[in-house]
DNA sequence: ATGGTTGATCCTCAA
């Protein structure tokens, strides 16, 4: 059996249903994983998708900020969301397919502006929770999983538009790629979309505050698709759905997709 | 070096 597997930062779902809708309706990937739904569960817009034949849904929500929420048309059993580096904020959950595979959903936090733990609390706050996801990740041995979601860091020189005018910028400074690469190695994480598209640059996100977008194209890989080894062999066709950044009102990232015949 | 935009909620903070 072939799944697809999207995942897309939707910086409010209740504002932008809508456009959850059209990709749903044009893409139907069999599970899509939301961060930034900026709503309390008891208020996600659920009446919409379930009529889409997303009927399962697998979330943490909060008030006005953060929040995740895995969307499947397959069934799915909730296996917890931890509070990584005990922020209080939903950021993490986790759902279990019939066929045994565990998809984690990531919200990590954007860190602030200034790329120093003691100027900036919410940078030390970045670096600490993917510390203890690295911790999380070598004590959970994870296998048959997915982890996906918000990074918020561009790890690769081409995951930008321009690596040296990025290297003092929050998202791609040297311990944020450090810190990344740390948590990857902890569980043996393999990049499906870089297994899937090695060379070039990849872009998911794009800052709201350029003029033109597009014609600027100063982008970031900041959303990931990554499986652990006894499944990345079975992972293709990725694809990072750039068209979505000039829909109607849009969110400043767009889907990232993979495929998985298992 | 600076300012640029968006969303939710409260009149500012986070991104």
């Amino acid at each position: 059996m072939t799944f697809t597997l999207a995942t897309w930062n939707i910086n409010s779902v209740r504002l932008r249903e809508a456009l959850v809708c059209r990709l749903l309706q044009e893409e139907a990937p069999d599970v899509l994983c939301l961060q930034e739904i900026k709503t309390p569960v008891e208020k996600f817009p659920l009446e919409q998708f379930h009529a889409l034949g997303y009927r399962h849904m697998v979330a943490r929500g909060q008030k006005g900020y953060n929040g995740v929420a895995i969307l499947s048309k397959l069934p799915i059993t909730d296996v917890g969301g931890r509070d990584f580096a005990t922020l209080g904020h939903a950021r993490h959950v986790a759902g279990q397919l019939e066929n045994g595979v565990t998809i984690h959903n990531f919200y990590v936090p954007a860190g602030g502006d200034i790329p120093d733990r003691e100027q900036n609390v919410k940078f030390g706050q970045k670096l600490d929770f993917l510390t203890e996801m690295r911790d999380w990740a070598h004590a959970e041995k994870p296998q048959k999983a997915i982890l996906v979601g918000d990074l918020n860091i561009a790890p690769r020189e081409d995951d930008v538009w321009n690596h040296k005018s990025l290297l003092k910028i929050v998202s791609h400074t040297p311990i944020e790629v450090e810190h990344l690469a740390q948590t990857q190695d902890a569980g043996a994480w393999v990049d499906v979309t870089r297994q899937d598209i090695p060379e070039g640059r990849l872009y998911s996100w794009w800052s709201y505050r350029a003029a033109d977008w597009d014609a600027a194209d100063k982008g970031r890989r900041l959303d990931h698709v990554w499986a652990t080894p006894d499944i990345s062999g079975a992972a293709h066709g990725s694809r990072i759905l750039r068209p979505v950044r000039g829909w109607e009102q849009p969110s400043d990232h767009v889907p990232v997709f993979a495929s998985f015949d298992l």
